[in-house]
RNA sequence: GGGCGCUUAGCUCAGUUGGUUCAGAGCACCUCGUUUACACCGAGGGGGUCGGGGGUUCGAAUCCCUCAGCGCCCACCA
């Protein structure tokens, strides 16, 4: 049956994805080969499929598809993210809208209406990358939250706790009014803000005097408990000692000195709020201050605020600058700039605030890892320049806090018996903890009633750092087949902005776990920018619709429209005509295939001696360029590889072999010739079909009947095989010659169906593809002759090949002078340049003899040319 | 405030240790071409003093210094 005359990407995925998800082929269970593995970055379960979640997985499907081909044992584990901070506020989000406060929903309430929201929404991702043609092992799909995996999360809590990792304390940390949780460093992003910044006078206690403070935060006064200056600052030295009054609160507190201060910022004297800034609780805990909290988890005022009680902090700190106004203590209030810390999930402005949290101890944890990527390269980063961030961010690592007051998620497994500091024990189930606390108290009494556990949920990091690990269910049975034959993985493939949520903290756990690296290589995409260059985001509306895409184009189109500007490493500015550029290359393989498929064959004939030159040539042009595929993906340099593979089908196959072997108009082609060219196409289906699995495994298909176990997809991928540079040198200078009689033709407008003879200056055996070129140029006959013919025409060269062209009559002499002299005026000049160098005694006694060889070459050949320039010159 | 990186054709980017093939690729552009797989096409072509300046060297896109612009990461200066 003849195929058809448009390639419709539609219908060929649906066909192709169904079939191989019947016959089981992306399906993996530890055998005898090798395993090649690779875990999904797990999107947020709520999460719908973007540009980035596209380019990250259509190169893990390259990787994973070419791995299989190679006789891998391919694994690709995908799977979802319960994502406890993002999911949780679009539930509360929802709920809101449904006219429900969370607060008046009991946890188990709660956590219901998130289970039918996941249930709704998760996994749509999952059946988007579906679309787009990946190729993971959906039976072993995995959520963050199943039982298995929460499992495993408890049993490393409780393991860590037991080393004396994790441990609880009273500490400053982020935290988020909005979500009304903590959070780690990791999620604060820190954005630079119009601000003020708030000149204020306090008054000395006991005389007239005032000392100003500068502070961007005049709200934060009310939790004032002392104003510092430096020790050795003279302006303040009569000052030490006394007692200042706090505006508006009027409470007396002391003027303490620190050597913190920097004199030169603002007044030099610094008012501290042990509460609400970090340092100001350094001071504090030192100078033995005390510590008023002035905020609710909301951020708005409580009782400390006095008649500010219940506003928010926004509010009350434009009101008591008007305030302090209307007092005369506000000095002055000059515009500022400043970095202000804010919510990477919720965009709330992060309020530090004293609390009781967990926190792991990240330092010792943190030595394998760092020793892994940058001295044993057990995990290479791809590309290495985030090497350093990594180092720096390891070398730096400050302790993890863990905790999260929310409901979604891993509910921490510390268990209270009493409101004292150390009244907890931490057990994986209820029962243990009871043991334990009756052991701990020596109350053998105590019952499961009086114990209450932490309400608090784990950081969802804390999860997916277990990744490579749990999904095969390794924390729990870290002897099991599973874990022992996929871990460790291969290749991972994710953003750079996850480098430290997520990369360096599996690093971490596969070193604590497994004492082995979670994967050999991790390739840092970039991110995708629109064409101006932002980011693209739900908030600009910048972003094409992914399936629109892939409904517009085809999954193949996108996937290469994708690979083609995707350097590691590099942000890519994605446009939409590269799914055009990538649609249009199908089509061009689409078009290639009808005419091999359509040709009218002679059965009987026997193998054209000019086809073979031609398919030799293809021959070991292809096996050329899959070593540098090879090389190419053995670097993660996949868009190179691609384009290794464009230019080879586009140019090499389609442009030169199939025009060279294409019979006459209305002759058939030879039986041999034509095997021949479909045993190369399917060579070319094996290497293009990571890229482009649909429209390659049509096409293989439909060119023979394939049993199951014959399906590209599961098909070998070509092996290395040695190829002649001097058979692709010899086609190159004969394809030469053939631009260069079309390019001498097209210059002379002479028309394209009249065909040529051509004199080449050269011996026969000098020059290979004599029917090649004569066929491509439209040359009638060469002729092999010692000098160009003395008559009518003009010449052209190719490095040092003359070739001429008889023309009758209509010749433009002038024109053809000013060429020649033009090209004779380069020549010399070359030479020159060349010559200059040559005379140089100290370039031919420094420079290598190899450099000074070539050098005479070109000498040489420069010589030559002119010779042959100045001999056409006067034949005019 | 520290650290890292970038600046090469109109656009997006390659250019490993300085020296054949070093000034390249894809796209875009210009010219010509539709009976003969594909106009989602074919053939041909134009286009860059490698951000500026200085230095090292026989020789620099490549090494060093400096200036300018851009980007990223980290950081508690009120």
């Amino acid at each position: 049956m003849a195929i058809p005359s448009k390639f419709d990407a539609a219908r060929v995925e649906e066909k192709w994805y169904s079939y191989w998800m019947e016959q089981n082929f992306f399906a993996s269970t530890p055998d005898e080969r090798e395993p090649y593995t690779i875990v999904i970055p797990p999107p947020n379960v709520t999460g719908v499929l973007h540009m980035g979640h596209m380019l990250n997985n259509s190169l893990q499907d390259i990787l994973i598809r070419r791995a299989r081909m190679k006789g891998l044992n391919a694994c690709w584990v995908p799977g979802t993210d319960h994502a406890s901070i993002a999911t949780e506020a679009k539930v509360v989000a929802r709920l809101k809208e449904q006219g429900i406060d969370k607060n008046s929903l009991s946890r188990e309430a709660f956590l219901k209406h998130a289970w039918e929201w996941t249930d709704e929404y998760g996994g749509v991702i999952l059946q988007q990358l579906k679309k787009l043609g990946c190729s993971c092992d959906w039976d072993r799909t995995k959520f963050t939250l199943d039982d298995d995996m929460y499992a495993s999360v408890i049993k490393v809590f409780v393991d860590l706790y037991r080393k004396g990792l994790i441990y609880r304390g009273y500490r400053m940390v982020n935290w988020d009014p909005e979500a009304q949780t903590t959070l780690s460093d990791e999620e604060v992003i820190f954005v630079e803000k119009p601000g003020f910044l708030y000149h204020i006078a306090y008054a000395v206690e006991g005389s007239d005097e005032k000392v100003i403070i500068a502070t961007t935060r005049p709200e934060t006064l009310l939790g004032d408990t002392a104003v510092c200056i430096h020790p050795e600052d003279e302006r303040y030295s009569h000052l030490k000692g006394k007692r200042v009054i706090v505006p508006i609160a009027n409470r007396s507190i002391p003027i303490i000195e620190d050597e913190y201060v920097d004199r030169e910022f603002g007044t030099g004297c610094l008012k501290v709020t042990p509460a609400h800034d970090i340092n100001d609780k350094e001071l504090g805990e030192k100078h033995k201050l005390e510590v008023i909290d002035i905020f609710n988890a909301d951020a708005s005022l409580n009782s400390f605020g006095l008649h500010y009680e219940g506003q928010d902090r926004f509010v009350v700190r434009k009101a008591i600058a008007k305030e302090l106004e209307t007092l005369g203590v506000l000095v002055k209030q000059e515009p500022y700039q400043h970095n202000v810390g804010t919510s990477e999930r919720t965009k709330a402005v992060i309020e530090p605030r004293l609390s009781d949290q967990w926190f792991l101890r990240m330092e010792e944890l943190a030595k394998p890892a760092l020793n892994a990527v940058l001295a044993s390269d057990e995990v290479n980063l791809v590309p290495a320049k985030f090497n350093n961030t990594y180092r720096h961010w390891m070398e730096n690592i400050r302790d993890w806090n863990i905790s999260r007051q929310l409901w979604w998620g891993q509910q921490i497994p510390a268990y209270y018996y009493g409101d004292g500091k150390e009244d907890f024990v931490v057990a994986e189930t209820a029962d243990e903890a009871l043991a334990l606390a009756q052991e701990k108290t020596g109350n053998t009494g105590l019952t499961l009633n009086d114990l209450k556990q932490d309400p608090d949920v784990l950081d969802t990091w804390f999860s997916s750092w277990l990744w490579p690990i749990s999904v095969f269910d390794g924390i729990r049975f870290p002897e099991n087949k599973e874990v022992n034959y996929y871990y460790p993985t291969q290749d991972l493939v994710t953003g750079p902005d996850i480098l430290f949520f997520w990369v360096a903290r599996m690093i971490i756990s596969g070193y604590e776990y497994r004492k082995e690296q979670p994967f050999s290589n991790v390739y840092l995409t970039g991110l995708v920018r629109d064409k101006q260059g932002r980011k693209m985001s739900k908030q600009l509306g910048n972003s094409p619709d992914a399936l629109k895409l892939i409904s517009d184009y085809g999954a193949d189109a996108v996937r290469v429209g994708l690979m083609l500007s995707a350097a590691a490493g590099n942000d890519l500015l994605f446009d939409e005509s590269l799914c055009q550029q990538g649609k249009n290359f199908a089509n061009k393989i689409w078009n290639a295939y009808r005419l091999i498929d359509g040709w009218e064959v002679d059965e009987n004939a026997s193998l054209n001696q000019q086809n073979e030159e031609a398919l030799n040539w293809y021959e070991n042009k292809f096996y050329a360029t899959l070593e540098s595929i090879e090389d190419h993906f053995s670097k993660y340099r996949i868009s190179d590889a691609l384009m290794a593979v464009y230019k080879l089908l586009w140019d090499d196959f389609c442009s030169w072999l199939l025009e060279a072997v294409k019979p006459a108009y209305g002759s058939p082609i030879d039986q041999p010739s034509l095997q021949r060219i479909k045993g190369l196409f399917e060579l070319n289906l094996k290497l293009m079909h990571p890229f482009m699995p649909f429209l390659t495994e049509e096409l293989w298909q439909h060119m023979t009947n394939r049993t199951t176990e014959e399906a590209l997809i599961i098909s070998a991928w070509p092996s290395p095989k040695n190829f002649e540079t001097k058979i692709l040198a010899d086609f190159e200078l004969a394809t030469k010659i053939v631009s260069g009689v079309r390019n001498f033709r097209k210059e002379r407008n002479l028309p394209q169906k009249e065909a040529l003879p051509l004199y080449l200056v050269a011996n026969a055996n000098d020059v290979n593809y004599h029917s090649l070129i004569e066929k491509m140029a439209g040359v009638e006959t060469i002729h092999w002759v010692e000098s160009a013919p003395e008559q009518s025409g003009a010449s052209f060269r190719v490095g040092t090949l003359e070739c001429f062209i008889p023309l009758a009559g209509s010749v433009d002499m002038e024109a053809e002078k000013a060429k020649l002299e033009e090209e004779l005026r380069y020549a010399k000049g070359f030479l020159q340049s060349v010559r200059k160098k040559l005379e140089n005694e100290r370039f031919v006694s420094n420079a290598p003899e190899k450099v000074i060889a070539m050098e005479r070459k070109k000498e040489a050949d420069a010589l030559e040319k002119i010779s042959l320039l100045e001999k056409s010159l006067s034949a005019l």
